[in-house]
DNA sequence: GATGTCTGCCCC
DNA sequence: ATTCTGC
DNA sequence: GCAGAATGGGCAGACATC
């Protein structure tokens, strides 16, 4: 085959991402190919030339490749790195390069291979030139797409999307030859020519090694794998040792299934002594032992890895030998006397090493515990760690050896939960500057990260970072550090010459980062460095301090700033579940006519009169609506200029609760008049939200956001969590809807709304708007049992539900995309503010991403929104209280009079409240009252919906059955959260 | 001979 | 090695 | 949950350069 006709199939792969495409396009490519060449075009492909354990290398990668291609194309290394750090991929821009000319390909697949294979043999004095020499004419002889592909072959990354595991899929094999005979062109070749067998695994001939998966749960490796065999986990090498007695072969594999020379363990050249075995294929680690340390029973003190590492190497063997004796613990058998044991179960195999490996100081096989106890578990891997090894390895008793990590059959523990790494702390770090990105990254222009930290005046370097960091996050940091970008190195900074960045930034911005352990450095300036360095979060001074806090558009907000996705799945249930609550509450004023409170005043004033105190305390902090829109305002005119921050709030919520009051004045009917001003304020905010959820910045995060939205079981606690939002918590939950007595209500709309028999009642008029007719006292409408009726009935029935549903929809659509927003804006950067100051802060962000006019429709639609919610508000709790004091027949007065009473009153509390510099307990308590109000007074619907009224109101009109189940798991469900936190309090 | 740079489907 | 992402 | 592709520190070896 031709090689270009080969880049045509490559360009295809390249090109597509789902891996069903890949396999079917890749079986195509090996129909059309030879036997002869089927190996060839499998290791070109792969970006190799021949399986890893023959040890053929290139030695060109990276910065010779810059070299050839300067060389090829007749360019300067430098302009050849400026096109590299611009496309992120050496193939691409060897492609760029060489369209320049024209060049007739006619080498073949066999030819390319050939050639690169002459590339890896060379070696000595001027092989350097030599490689780039012979590749960059192997370059210019090809046409410019098989260009590209040749060029990423030293480099090692094709980035294509597939490798032995799909080729393997594509050849339509399983991976049982593969595993135990890994070289993937002569498995193609064996497919191809209908000459693969089943074989066993063979001296000499490395097997593909099983890996350890990851967990965190002791209790989830018990559930997943039943009985396990624990075992410590050392940090050294992955050695397979094979052994042949006859002739005394020895041979020695790595992890990655490359040979090591057999002169580099001389200590294993006499292992058969301790070998009670003919031939055996042995998966040990091998862990350097400090050899001044005295050895008990033959075991002696483990080396770190740095050490152990050492005595990976050609030179100087004897002397490092003596320095850092190997140890190799000796954990598995895969074949043992001509008999492969890859299907035994795992206790087998270990039952047979202990009977073939005479321990010593050379040879010892770990020790084990066979338990399915959870917390025994917990103890070896407390154990393992207060000696200084890396924890325990838990593998499933009965599992068979399958080479790679799938599925569940060794485990490692990752962190213990609580800690996001091993380092005990995690770490600020000032991030100096960063580095393009490589390959995907390219896009972004951003790839990792230099950070360092403060060592008196001057700054060092610590470690780069490149790991945990999402594409979202690659966007937020480039724009942050584009603005502090710097063309020079700072002055402070201290960086050696082969850390320096693409790009400078002056120390501002702070990141978190973690790592499992420090380890000495020669390469950064601090003399220190990271072991497995990862991204965790930017950090920022924690903003917004003003402790006021408001409903359900603060809370959630609050928790996903502070907390990610941890309990975004429940917000949904939590909005959804208010639900039930409101169908009662309006189904009662549909049948009735009447407020709930005069429902609540049937069963006895003992449970009314206190209920009623409790939502009196309750509806104190309306003014904290009104605060908020103050807020946005004063950040929108900042107007009067001199005032402070909360002067300004006080100014402009005075302004808005004296304006909006007028409301009550004028209107003629005050529910209406509210009614339409929410319609469009909630249509804007809507619309607002979705737009701003669009925004390129906030997108990147949706899909994990609403993965997690929509998923309830993705509700997790927090690695780390602040006892005080516990409460919160519960605050977060009661208002994910309306929340508490504020559902009641819907009771108030309803009868305004004049749904059912509320259509017969009057209405509540602005207070310049003259009665018609006084009506001074509802009577007791009397709801005859006709058919007419039951008609009718069922309409008001099926529009209370869709109006109580449609509430709790839009309800969770805000709540769930201001959440989003502040998932995406604020969570990355660390702030969480504990105030209404969450709309001054999401503000900035737009201002920064949609300029000037972004701001400003921010803000003026959150001020309206907020605003709309305290007239809301003002109006529906002065009527619920007005209605309460109106039944209670010995105060007298007419309805009309308690409801501007108690709407006087609450405007007086509002300007009051606002000025309170620490309403921040209050509100707190405020929402756990709300949960105990849905304890209290579900049970009061329950008996006034279902039991009482049905004696008095035609038959039809008694729910169903279902319906009380789903009322009683309502009530439990709060009951429940009821529970928990009154026991996490105590 | 000492030092610097690059590579390793390195090892972890 | 760790972590993120598309499937 | 898999497979693939981003990314880390630090070691020795090989070659180039001073």
């Amino acid at each position: 085959m031709q090689f270009s006709e080969l880049a045509l199939y490559l360009e295809k792969l390249e090109k597509t991402s789902s891996r069903l495409e890949i396999t079917r396009i890749l079986s195509e490519l090996f129909e059309a190919t030879t036997s002869a060449e089927v190996d060839k075009i499998v290791y070109l492909s792969l970006g190799i030339l021949a399986p890893n354990y023959e040890g053929v290398l290139l030695n060109l990668a990276e910065k010779m490749m810059i070299r050839t291609l300067a060389l090829a194309f007749n360019k300067s290394a430098d302009e050849v790195k400026s096109l590299y750090k611009k496309s992120g991929d050496l193939g691409d821009t060897a492609e760029e390069l060489s369209q320049s000319t024209v060049h007739p390909s006619q080498f073949t697949v066999t030819d390319v291979y050939e050639k690169l294979l002459d590339i890896a043999k060379d070696n000595g004095e001027g092989s350097q030139e030599r490689k780039i020499e012979m590749t960059s004419s192997l370059l210019k002889n090809l046409d410019s797409l098989s260009v590209r592909f040749v060029a990423r072959i030293p480099v090692g990354k094709l980035r294509l999307g597939f490798s032995e595991k799909t080729i393997i899929e594509a050849l339509g094999i399983s991976d049982t030859e593969y595993n135990i005979y890994p070289d993937i062109g002569h498995i193609a070749y064996l497919t191809k020519t209908n000459n693969l067998k089943n074989i066993k695994p063979k001296i000499g001939v490395p097997v593909v090694p099983m890996l350890a998966a990851r967990l965190n749960s002791t209790t989830e490796m018990v559930a997943k794998m039943g009985q396990v065999s624990v075992e410590p986990k050392f940090d050294g090498l992955r050695i397979f040792i094979h052994f042949k007695r006859k002739d005394n072969i020895v041979k020695i594999f790595t992890r990655n299934m490359n040979s090591i020379p057999l002169e580099t363990f001389p200590e294993l050249l006499g292992v058969g002594k301790f070998i009670k075995a003919e031939e055996v294929i042995l998966d040990s680690e091998a862990i350097g032992i400090d050899p001044t340390s005295p050895r008990l029973r033959g075991a002696g003190v483990f080396l770190d890895f740095q050490k152990t590492i050492q005595r990976r190497r050609k030179h100087n063997i004897k002397k490092t030998a003596g320095e850092i004796p190997l140890q190799f613990q000796i954990f598995d058998v895969l074949l043992l006397n001509g008999k492969s044991l890859i299907n035994e179960p795992y206790i087998n195999r270990r039952m047979e090493l202990e009977k073939i490996i005479i321990g010593g100081s050379l040879l010892r096989v770990d020790e084990n515990t066979v338990t399915k106890d959870p917390e025994i578990i917990k103890e070896m891997h407390k154990k393992y760690l207060k000696m200084g090894l890396e924890g325990v390895v838990v593998k499933k008793a009965n599992g068979k050896y399958v080479s790679g990590r799938t599925g569940w059959n060794w485990v490692k523990m990752k962190e213990e939960e609580g800690q996001s790494g091993r380092l005990s702390d995690t770490l600020d770090c000032i991030v100096m500057g960063y580095f393009t990105g490589k390959g995907k990254r390219a896009q972004f222009g951003l790839g990792k990260i230099l950070v360092g930290i403060k060592d008196g005046d001057v700054i060092r370097t610590l470690t780069k970072v490149g790991t945990g960091l999402t594409e979202a996050m690659l966007v937020e940091i480039k724009n942050r550090l584009n603005k502090l970008q710097s063309k020079e190195k700072p002055k402070e900074y201290e960086a050696q010459k082969d850390l320096i960045p693409d790009v400078w930034a002056v120390p501002s911005l702070v990141i978190e980062v973690t790592a499992d352990s420090i380890s000495k450095s020669t390469k950064h300036s601090l003399g220190l460095s990271l072991r497995f360095p990862r991204f965790l979060r930017i950090r920022e001074d924690k903003g917004a301090g003003d402790a006021t806090t408001l409903g359900e558009l603060i809370w959630w907000p609050y928790f996903s700033a502070k907390y990610g996705l941890a309990f975004v799945g429940l917000l949904l249930p939590a909005s959804l579940i208010q639900f039930f609550v409101n169908r009662e509450v309006s189904r009662y004023t549909a049948i009735t006519g009447k407020g709930i409170w005069s429902g609540f005043l049937s069963l006895g004033k003992y449970f009314t009169y206190p209920l009623f105190l409790l939502c009196f305390v309750n509806f104190l902090w309306l003014g904290g609506y009104a605060s908020a829109g103050g807020t946005a305002l004063f950040e929108l005119t900042r107007f009067p200029l001199s005032f402070s921050d909360r002067g300004g709030t006080l100014f402009w919520s005075y302004i808005l609760i004296i304006g909006f009051s007028g409301i009550f004045l004028f209107s003629k009917i005050i529910y209406k008049s509210l009614e339409n001003f929410m319609k469009v304020v909630s249509a804007i905010t809507v619309l607002g939200l979705i737009f701003s959820a669009f925004q390129p910045e906030v997108r990147v995060f949706a899909g994990e956001f609403f993965k997690y939205f929509f998923n309830p079981l993705s509700i997790r606690w927090p690695t780390t969590w602040e006892a005080s939002d516990s409460s919160h918590l519960v605050t977060a939950i009661a208002f994910a809807g309306m929340g508490g007595f504020l559902n009641l209500l819907y009771s108030y709309w309803m009868k305004d709304k004049g749904v059912g028999m509320a259509k017969y009642t009057s209405k509540v008029k602005g207070l310049l708007i003259k009665e018609e007719e006084e009506v001074e006292e509802e009577k007791d409408l009397v709801f005859a049992d006709t058919e007419e009726n039951k008609i009718m009935w069922k309409g008001w029935i099926k529009f209370l539900n869709f109006d109580s549903l449609l509430a709790v929809t839009i309800n969770a659509i805000t709540a769930g995309l201001t959440t989003l927003l502040a998932f995406a804006i604020l969570f990355p950067k660390g702030i969480f503010p504990t105030g209404w100051k969450i709309t001054v802060v999401q503000a900035q962000f737009f201002e920064s991403s949609l300029g000037y006019w972004g701001r400003i429709l921010f803000l003026l639609v959150a001020s309206a929104f907020m605003i709309d919610t305290w007239v809301g508000l003002t109006d529906g709790v002065a009527r619920q209280f007005a209605d309460f004091t109106y039944k209670v027949r010995k105060l007298g007065k007419s309805f009309r009079f308690w409801y501007y009473f108690w709407l006087g009153f609450l405007i007086l509390t509002s300007l009051i409240t606002i000025t309170l510099a620490q309403p921040g307990v209050l509100i707190t308590i405020i929402g756990v009252i709300s949960i105990f109000a849905f304890v209290l007074y579900i049970p009061a619907l329950w008996y006034l919906n279902y039991i009482k009224l049905p004696q008095e109101y035609p038959v039809f009109i008694k729910p169903k059955k279902w319906e009380s189940v789903t009322l009683l798991l309502t009530w439990i469900f709060y009951l429940a959260i009821a529970a928990g936190y009154l026991w996490t309090v105590f």
